[in-house]
RNA sequence: UGCGGGGUGGAGCAGUGGUAGCUCGUCAGGCUCAUAACCUGAAGGCCGUUGGUUCGAUUCCAGCCCCCGCUACCA
C-alpha cells in the first residue's frame, strides 16, 4: 500500500435500511485499518456514510407524512448511534443530500454531458401504473404482467440519458489484467472479467421526475433525477473534497481501499472505474469485497428471521470482544458463521484463557513480589529470548498481513506469543523463584512478562481500543501510552515499564459460562475407572450421529404426499417444458405448474389421478405459481408420472 | 441451466513440487502464580474422486462427484 497515506471508505448504507451484521462487519473492518495505519503514523481519512436517495426513501416518507429529507434525517441516526456504540473512528460522515455532495454530483454530470459521455435516448419498456415502476421485456412475468403486483403493465415509450460506459469496456479489461490487486481477492477480479466478456452496454444515468423525484435533478434537465447509483458512488470523491477542497482531495486521492460486501461487487469494479475514467481521475489503489455471515448454513436473512442484531451482541458481550471476533473469524473474502456459540468459544479460549489470565498471572504476582512495582530486568537467557523473538515476529508481521489484508492471521501472530507468555511462565515458574530466593531471575521473568502484554495490548488495540486500554493501565502506564499506544514505536525495544505501578483492576475478559446442555441426572460418573462412562460425563450434542442419508419416519411424514385428479391442463405461453395445471385435492382445487411438457400433452393429463407433494412451499415458476409439485420418475430422456394402482378419490394421503 | 466459490484429522481453518500444520474438541499426565484457568504428551488425515505431467503431487493439468451463493422453463 502507499506508504504516505491510508484512505478507506465504507459503501455508503441506504438510509432505509436496519442496520444488520453486514454493515456493522464491513465499518469495523474499515475501522480496525483506519487505527492501524494512524499507530503506524500513516496520515489516515475514514469515511463512511448513507445513501439517501430513491424509491424507498420516498414511499417510506410518504408514509409515514414526512418530506424525504425528514425521513432520512429520522433514520440516519440509526447509523450513526451505532457507529459510535462501536467505537467507529471515521474522520467524516458522508450524506449524498448534503449539498455540498449534490452540487459536485450536478457538476460531473454536467461536464460528462458537454463532452457529450451522455447522451439521451428513447426505448421501449413496460409500466406498471398501480406501481409506478418502469420494467424491461425480461423482467415481466407472463403475459406482460408486472412482476410487483401480477396486473397487466402498458407499453410506453421512454426517454432516459446513458453515460457512454461502453466506450471503456476494452480498457477496463486491460486495466484489471494489468493491475493485480486492483480488485481483491483475485478471484474477484476474475468473476469481474467473466461479466466484461459479455458486450457492456451503456448505463442509464436517469429516472424522469414522473416515476421518481426524490434524487438529485439533471442540471441540464429538470425533468430527470440522477439514477441512485450513479449519485452514490461519487461520494467516495466528494467525501474528501473532490470540486470543492482540491488540496484535501489532491491529499488522499486514490484511494487506497474500498471496502464492500461482494453483493456490491459490479458497481464497484465496472461501474465506478468507468465513470472514474470518464471524469479523469485516478483508478481506486484497490476495491477489496468480503463474504458474508452467516448463521448456520444459510445466508442471513431478514426473511429467515435469522439475523444476528449487532447490537444486541455487544449488550451481551462488549464491544471489543464482538470487533475482536468478527475480524478473527472471517477468512480473507470468505464467507463466515456466525453462532453465538462459536462466539463463545473464541472468547473463552482467546480472550479469557490465553490474554486476560495471562494478564491476571502476571499483574497478581507482581503485586505480591514487589508491590507491584515493575522491576528491571538482569541478563537475557534463552527462555527470554524466544519469548522477546515471539512477540516480536507479531509485531514484524503484522504490518505485513495488514497490508494483504490478513487481519485474522495477524491476530493469530499476535495471539502465539500471548500463548508463548503462558508457556513462559510455566517454564520460569516465578512463584517457585521467589520461594528460592532468585530475586534477580524473578525480576526478569516479571518483567518480561509485563512487556509481553505491553506489546501485544498495543498490536491488539486497534481491534479492541476500550480492553487493552484497559490492560495497558493495568501495566501502569497512562495518557497517550495506555490511551493511544504507538505501534511503531514497538520496534525502538526501549524499556518504558520498569519503575511503573501496576494495578489490579479485576478480571479482563470474564469467562463466559456456556450453556451446559442438561445431564441426564443418573450419568454423572463417580469413578473413572471404566472408559463407557467416561464418554458420559462429556454431554454430547444434541444432534446423535445418524449414518449419511438416512432419515427418520417422522422426517418422512414432514413431507405430506397426496392423490389429486387432474381438473384442466394447458400449455405455458413461451415455455416448451412446463405446463399449467389445475387439480382437485379432495374439496379443494390448486394450481401446479409441471414441467412434464414434452411428454406429456394436456389431453392426456386431464382426469389422471396423480400423486403431489401437499405441503411444499408455494414458488413462482415463469411468474406463474405453483402450489404443490407432481411426482414422477425420469429416466434416459423418458418420464413417466407416479400414480395410483386403481380407483382412489383425491386428497388421500399417501404414506 | 449458466456463472462463481469451496471440498485437508470430530469442528473451524493454514499450507507447500519432496517427512502435512494451527486453533477448538477428545484422552492421559503435570503445575498451583492465575479467570475450574495454564503447561506437557497422546490418539486422530490414502489433503473429494479418477486419470495425466514428473524421479516424486495434497500442491500443476484434464475429467467426474459433492456442498454453498446467485441464476434458471426445478418444484
Amino acid at each position: 500500500m502507499n506508504d504516505k497515506k491510508f484512505y478507506v471508505s465504507t459503501p455508503i448504507y441506504y438510509v432505509n435500511d436496519k442496520p444488520h451484521i453486514g454493515h456493522a462487519y464491513t465499518t469495523i473492518l474499515a475501522d480496525v485499518l483506519a487505527r492501524y495505519h494512524r499507530r503506524l503514523n500513516v496520515p489516515t481519512f475514514f469515511l463512511t456514510g448513507t445513501d439517501e436517495h430513491g424509491q424507498k426513501v420516498q414511499k417510506a416518507a410518504e408514509e409515514h407524512h414526512m418530506t424525504p429529507q425528514e425521513q432520512c434525517d429520522s433514520t440516519v441516526v440509526r447509523f450513526q448511534e451505532l457507529w459510535k456504540k462501536l467505537d467507529i473512528s471515521n474522520d467524516d460522515f458522508i450524506r449524498t443530500t448534503n449539498p455540498n455532495h449534490q452540487r459536485v454530483v450536478r457538476e460531473i454530470l454536467q461536464d460528462l454531458y458537454d463532452r457529450d459521455l451522455i447522451y439521451k435516448a428513447e426505448y421501449e419498456g413496460h409500466y406498471c401504473v398501480p406501481c409506478e415502476r418502469f420494467f424491461t421485456g425480461k423482467d415481466l412475468e407472463e403475459g406482460e404482467l408486472c412482476p410487483e403486483c401480477h396486473r397487466p403493465t402498458a407499453r410506453i415509450m421512454e426517454s432516459n440519458y446513458f453515460f457512454r460506459m461502453s466506450n471503456y469496456q476494452q480498457w477496463l479489461i486491460d486495466y484489471i489484467e494489468t493491475h493485480p490487486g486492483f480488485i481483491q481477492p483475485a478471484f474477484r477480479a476474475n468473476e469481474t472479467l467473466g461479466f466484461l466478456k459479455q458486450p457492456l452496454g451503456d448505463l442509464c444515468i436517469s429516472r424522469p421526475k414522473s416515476r421518481l423525484a426524490w434524487g438529485i435533478e439533471l442540471p441540464f434537465d429538470a425533468d430527470y433525477v440522477c439514477y441512485v447509483w450513479f449519485d452514490a458512488l461519487i461520494n467516495y470523491i466528494s467525501g474528501i473534497g473532490y470540486r470543492t477542497d482540491e488540496a484535501k482531495f489532491r491529499q488522499w486521492w486514490p484511494v487506497s481501499y474500498h471496502l464492500i460486501g461482494k453483493d456490491i461487487l459490479t458497481t464497484h469494479t465496472v461501474y465506478w472505474p468507468t465513470m472514474l475514467k470518464a471524469i479523469g481521475l485516478e483508478m481506486p489503489q484497490a476495491i477489496f469485497a468480503h463474504g458474508w455471515w452467516l448463521t448456520g448454513r444459510e445466508k442471513m436473512s431478514k426473511s429467515r428471521g435469522n439475523v444476528v442484531n449487532p447490537m444486541a451482541m455487544c449488550d451481551k458481550y462488549g464491544v471489543d470482544a464482538f470487533r475482536y471476533f468478527l475480524l478473527a473469524e472471517m477468512p480473507l473474502g470468505q464467507d463466515a458463521s456466525f453462532t453465538e456459540d462459536a462466539f463463545v468459544g473464541r472468547y473463552n479460549s482467546d480472550l479469557a484463557n490465553d490474554l486476560g489470565n495471562l494478564l491476571s498471572r502476571v499483574v497478581k504476582m507482581t503485586l505480591r513480589q514487589t508491590d507491584g512495582v515493575i522491576p528491571a530486568p538482569e541478563a537475557y537467557g534463552d527462555d527470554e529470548k524466544e519469548l522477546v523473538a515471539e512477540i516480536d515476529q507479531a509485531v514484524a508481521e503484522l504490518p505485513r498481513l495488514l497490508d494483504e489484508m490478513k487481519l485474522n492471521r495477524g491476530l493469530e501472530t499476535v495471539m502465539q506469543a500471548v500463548r508463548a507468555g503462558n508457556r513462559y511462565l510455566e517454564k520460569t515458574a516465578p512463584w517457585s523463584l521467589a520461594k528460592k530466593g532468585e530475586t534477580g531471575k524473578l525480576h526478569t521473568v516479571l518483567y518480561c512478562s509485563a512487556e509481553l502484554l505491553r506489546k501485544a495490548g498495543t498490536l491488539l488495540h486497534p481491534v479492541m481500543p476500550h480492553k487493552m486500554t484497559e490492560l495497558l493501565t493495568a501495566l501502569g502506564l497512562s495518557g497517550e501510552a495506555a490511551a493511544n499506544p504507538a505501534i511503531a514505536a514497538l520496534k525502538n525495544g526501549e524499556n518504558v515499564l520498569s519503575g511503573k505501578k501496576m494495578r489490579d483492576s479485576g478480571a479482563l475478559f470474564l469467562r463466559i459460562q456456556p450453556a451446559v446442555p442438561e445431564v441426564p441426572a443418573a450419568s454423572a460418573p463417580t469413578e473413572k475407572t471404566s472408559a463407557a462412562p467416561a464418554k458420559a460425563s462429556a454431554p454430547a450434542r444434541s444432534e446423535a450421529p445418524a449414518p449419511v442419508g438416512v432419515i427418520t419416519i417422522d422426517e418422512f411424514f414432514r413431507t405430506q404426499l397426496k392423490t389429486a385428479r387432474v381438473l384442466t391442463a394447458e400449455r405455458v405461453k413461451g415455455a416448451d417444458k412446463l405446463l399449467r395445471l389445475q387439480i382437485e385435492v379432495g374439496e379443494e382445487t390448486r394450481q401446479l405448474v409441471a414441467g412434464v411438457a414434452q411428454y406429456y400433452t394436456p389431453e392426456q393429463m386431464v382426469g389422471k389421478t396423480i400423486v403431489i407433494v401437499a405441503n411444499l412451499k408455494p414458488a413462482k415458476i415463469r411468474g406463474i405459481e405453483s402450489q404443490g409439485m407432481l411426482l414422477a420418475a425420469k429416466h434416459d430422456g423418458a418420464l413417466k408420472l407416479v400414480t395410483v394402482d386403481g380407483d382412489m378419490p383425491s386428497g388421500v394421503t399417501i404414506g
